[in-house]
RNA sequence: GCGGAUGUGGUGAAAUUGGUAGACACGCCAGACUUAGGAUCUGGUGCCGAGAGGUGUGCGGGUUCGAGUCCCUCCAUCCGCACCA
């Protein structure tokens, strides 16, 4: 019988379903494990090779623990809120939850092709009411939560709301944004609009007018994650700078303990130091200036407080809101002019133009806090409203960019550096000794600083302190396809809708754009389309991506829970994720929301856990290989080998890669029929009559023809074969270019296993004495899978099974039990032809993945000799096979009174002879 | 500029604590079987060399009896961040 994988593969994804094999339920009796994919967003493109290979990985490891005794949660769903369905709807006015509907089945076709062992009854789609159902409580449980700063952890505004009406807010410790002090008596005289507009200041969702990052082509605003380079990541439109009112989050409040949280989970290093950097943790010291003829005070935030006496200037981001107060008439025109040269120009433009100096003096002179001096004071575009206080003390002798502005612009570098010389540029390292500097002098940099903090805190100064990098992130979008607000409007007062109201479905709209007020489209619902239509108005805004994603895992936990986002118990049975697997683009998205929203719950006492995923692993790309062939001036396909050294006047076209044979030449008829601009095209091909194209690799996708799908090599090879090979490719993090050549070698692999049980075409086992040799490659198996699976290299697995059936064919082994335990051993990899082969010995059983795993007896690889390899001056000469219980200096005698050895002695003696019993004789000349 | 990762045959790669470099595959070469084969099987295959042998893990140094692995300098590629005070 041969190996009918397509039949084998039909068959067991048929029993699979009706057995309910892959479906899981609580057990108190068996420890648990939760394997995770990072669930798609289904587009329209479907899946190719790439998308699955995290997939097999979490898979084969979901079903590892499951065989090795564990109550595996490997659940999967769908991320089906997004822009491309929304872009899509714009276009073709078709509601983006008939697309994203249709996306989702094809993308749920091609997932069980594969034989994944999910259990479908937990899939969640975040685009599902009775899911963002509890997003929307989410959100309401962060808009009833602040940070309390003593206690660190955030906890229920009602605590706030309390003490406000005790004391006010004079002794607060929660963290916020207000600058307005009152006592509790100011408190309750507020009226109730009054006192929301403070709470907002110190809610953890809070509406505020903030700088946001506007697209005008997408129409919406985006968070810092979802700018690439300058531009939006999906569509790459132009991103630009704008004051809105907003909804944010305040994960400014989590950034030290985001940061602390890395210390305690396992991941990749790249990952945390990606977190690391972009919460961007400085220390330094908050560091007041008075400003000559004002009241004002300019604070600003520096990590060299002691490089103080080295001020020269100031400069200030021109969007400073003090840039007005004190600039001087006379340079109130320069100034303006400055100001709006710098708020046309976008991010981009300002990153793009670092080299360009500009700046502008405001005609004001801030007091040195030490020595009295008048400083001048300046706007320049080099300084950040957004990052610090949007203002610097301006060191040119020790920071660079200081340092050009004040050459720019002819300003003073007084040198406090001893014994360095500045002429040419800053001097910025981090160690020397301090000079011209008052009290500070003759310090090293990590004594001064310390010092002139404790100056600056006595003499009120200014204080030391920590910045972080890390922004408050916007949470509201103006788009229609996302979770509606759980919010509506009451004499311009943010109200939340009652949990039993909720969920807020979105409403019907008359088109998915915004209204000509420049609304979002939400507010083109007329009031009867709302599920609930409380106060003025609802909230118009629409939540983003990531508020979805950002819980998703808990809720595959309980999915049906309409009582509370996921039942108690369940979650604290399944606790958090231990294996998470997915691309390391969202190392600064969704792996920090996730984190954020996390501890939220964490604090606020929902979950017994505060970090969602205690071991993450980034899969790497597969890319993919275009095919490129030459088009010469006179308009023919050249063969890449039969191309002109002079190739002026040719062009380069991509083909469809499906249109090549093996050997990379262009199948011609088929090119014919691809395109109508290759209808009548004309070649000029090599010797053997074959157009070649040049192979380049690209990123996978459609624009470049060089996608693979799984559904064609699962048609032609099986799903076995290809789940094996994508693990064969190489380690599971690292990203490499598909080929789909190889693919063979995995699938006479799999052809050869079945030989192992089938002789002149029937199966057949024996009950026979297992051999020696037959036990040794078993347990040689079964202790390299374990020791591999455990440290996640999936690729040398496989290659221990080739060698395993290898070496059980050569011993012609059809002994049952063998035969048995490495048909479990390879089950993760290969399920379905594992699951044949399990059913044909055991026809009684229902899955081969109810038994359990082999246990490693190292008692069978035991030896009684060993080839030594003999080297001389660390070099391998020749092997040695000697009794394992020769004794070191036994080997050495041994092996210095061999010919072998003589010979490469060449009359010498030994310096030294190394042996390392059961290792390496090393014979030094 | 800062941070991270990676450099090993024609190709994908292996070598887990310093101990036989190139396992396992693809490809290629030779052969067997065959009407045929994109089937199956056998043997070979890092490079130089007829051979003995030499040489070899990005470059250059170092530690060691012994280095792909540890240390230092440099180079290349990829990824992330970036006027962050």
């Amino acid at each position: 019988m041969d190996y009918s994988f397509k039949a084998i593969e039909a068959k067991w994804r048929k029993l699979w379903q009706e057995r309910n094999t892959y479906k899981v339920t609580e057990d108190p009796n068996k420890p648990k494990f939760y394997v995770l994919d990072m669930f798609p967003y289904p587009s329209g493109a479907g899946l190719h090779v790439g998308h699955p290979l995290g997939y097999i990985a979490s898979d084969i490891y979901a079903r590892y623990k499951r065989l090795k005794g564990f109550n595996v949660l490997h659940p999967m769903g769908y991320d089906s809120f997004g822009l491309p369905a929304e872009q899509y709807a714009i276009q073709t006015g078709q509601h983006p939850a008939i697309t994203t509907k249709e996306n989702i089945n094809r993308y749920r076709q091609q997932l069980d092709l594969m034989g994944f062992s999910f259990d479908w009854s937990r899939e969640v789609r975040t685009s599902d009411p009775s899911y963002y159902k509890w997003t929307q409580w989410i959100f309401k449980q962060l808009f009833n939560a602040y940070y309390d700063t003593s206690a660190n952890k955030a906890r229920d505004i009602k605590t706030l709301v309390a003490q406000f009406e005790k004391e006010g807010n004079l002794y607060t410790t929660a963290l916020h944004d207000c600058e307005q002090q009152f006592d509790a008596s100011a408190w309750n005289a507020f009226t109730t609009r009054q006192k929301e507009e403070v709470l907002q200041q110190y809610r953890m969702a809070y509406l505020a007018e903030s700088w946001v990052n506007w697209c005008p082509a997408l129409g919406t605003v985006l968070a810092n994650d979802e700018i690439v380079n300058g531009v939006s990541e999906r569509g790459g439109h132009p991103v630009e700078q704008k004051q809105m009112m907003q909804w944010s989050m305040r994960i400014k409040a989590y950034a030290e303990r985001l940061l602390e949280g890395l210390e305690r989970i396992d991941w990749t290093d790249a990952l945390k130091e990606q977190q690391r950097n972009w919460i961007g943790k400085s220390k330094g010291a908050s560091v007041h200036f008075g400003v000559k003829n004002s009241s004002s005070q300019i604070e600003v935030f520096t990590t060299r407080p002691d490089t103080i006496f080295g001020v020269s200037f100031m400069v200030l981001a021109p969007e400073h809101p003090l840039v007005n107060e004190i600039s001087s008439a006379d340079q109130a025109t320069t100034i303006q002019a400055y100001q709006q040269q710098a708020a046309l120009k976008t991010e981009r433009d300002r990153q793009a133009d670092v080299k360009n100096i500009t700046g502008a003096f405001t005609g004001a002179y801030a007091i040195h806090p030490f020595t009295g001096e008048e400083i001048p004071i300046w706007i320049g575009d080099y300084v950040l409203a957004s990052y610090g206080t949007g203002a610097v003390m301006a060191v040119p002798c020790g920071d660079q960019r200081d340092y050009d502005f004040a050459k720019h612009f002819g300003l003073p570098i007084p040198n406090i550096f001893a014994d360095q010389d500045i002429s040419e540029s800053a001097f910025a390292e981090k160690e020397g000794v301090i000079a011209n500097s008052d009290f500070l002098n003759g310090l090293d940099i990590k004594s001064a600083t310390e010092r002139v903090i404790a100056e600056m805190e006595k003499n009120g100064i200014g204080q030391g302190k920590t910045n972080y990098r890390l922004r408050d992130a916007v949470f509201s979008r103006q788009r229609y396809w996302g979770e509606p607000f759980p919010v509506y409007y009451k004499d311009g007062v943010p109200m939340l809708v009652d949990d039993t109201q909720l969920p807020v479905t979105l409403p019907e709209v008359d088109a998915y754009l915004p209204t000509e007020n420049g609304e979002p489209p939400l507010a083109r619902a007329p009031k009867s389309a709302w599920s609930c239509q409380l106060g003025d108005r609802m909230e118009y805004n629409t939540m983003p991506g990531w508020a979805g994603s950002s819980w998703y895992f808990l809720r595959y936990m309980d999915p049906y829970n309409d009582k509370a986002f996921a039942d108690p118990e369940k979650l604290a049975y399944w606790k958090q994720v231990d294996l998470y697997i997915g691309g390391s683009e969202h190392a600064t998205g969704h792996l920090l929301y996730a984190r954020f929203w996390t501890k939220v719950l964490f604090d606020l006492g929902f979950i017994s856990f505060d970090e969602p995923f205690s071991k993450l692993i980034n899969q790497g790309m597969i890319l993919g290989k275009s095919a490129i062939a030459f088009i010469g001036p006179d308009q023919k396909m050249y063969s890449s080998d039969m191309l002109p050294t002079n190739k002026e006047g040719f062009r380069e076209v991509r083909i469809l890669v499906d249109l090549l044979n093996d050997d990379d030449s262009i199948q011609l008829d088929a090119l014919k029929t691809w395109q109508p601009q290759f209808t009548n095209q004309e070649f000029v091909s090599n010797a053997q009559g074959k157009v070649i194209v040049k192979r380049e690799v690209d990123k996978m996708s459609k624009r470049w023809y060089n996608v693979v799908t799984p559904d064609d090599l699962c048609e032609k090879y099986g799903a076995d074969t290809l789940r094996m090979y994508e693990m064969f490719l190489g380690p599971l993090e690292q990203s490499k270019p598909w080929d789909t050549k190889g693919i063979t070698g995995v699938h006479s692999f799999l052809k050869k296993y079945w030989r192992l049980f089938h002789s002149k075409g029937t199966f057949k086992v024996l009950d026979n004495e297992p051999t020696p040799e037959a036990l040794k490659s078993l347990h040689k198996t079964i202790k390299k899978l374990t020791d591999d699976l455990d440290r996640f290299s999936f690729n040398t697995g496989v290659s221990s099974f080739m060698i395993c059936v290898n070496e059980l064919t050569e011993q012609k082994c059809n002994n049952r039990l063998i035969l048995e335990q490495l048909t479990i051993l390879m089950a993760p990899y290969a399920p379905h032809i594992c699951e044949e082969i399990w059913s044909l010995i055991h026809p009684e059983a229902s899955s081969i993945f109810n038994e359990s795993y082999p246990i490693f007896n190292p008692a069978f690889l035991q030896e009684s000799t060993f080839d030594y390899p003999v080297s001389f001056n660390g070099k391998m000469r020749f092997k040695l096979s000697l009794d394992l219980s020769l004794t070191a200096t036994e080997v050495e005698a041994v092996v210095l009174s061999k010919p072998e050895t003589q010979k490469w002695l060449e009359g010498k003696s030994p310096k030294k002879v190394i042996v390392v019993h059961g290792k390496i004789v090393n014979i030094v000349l």
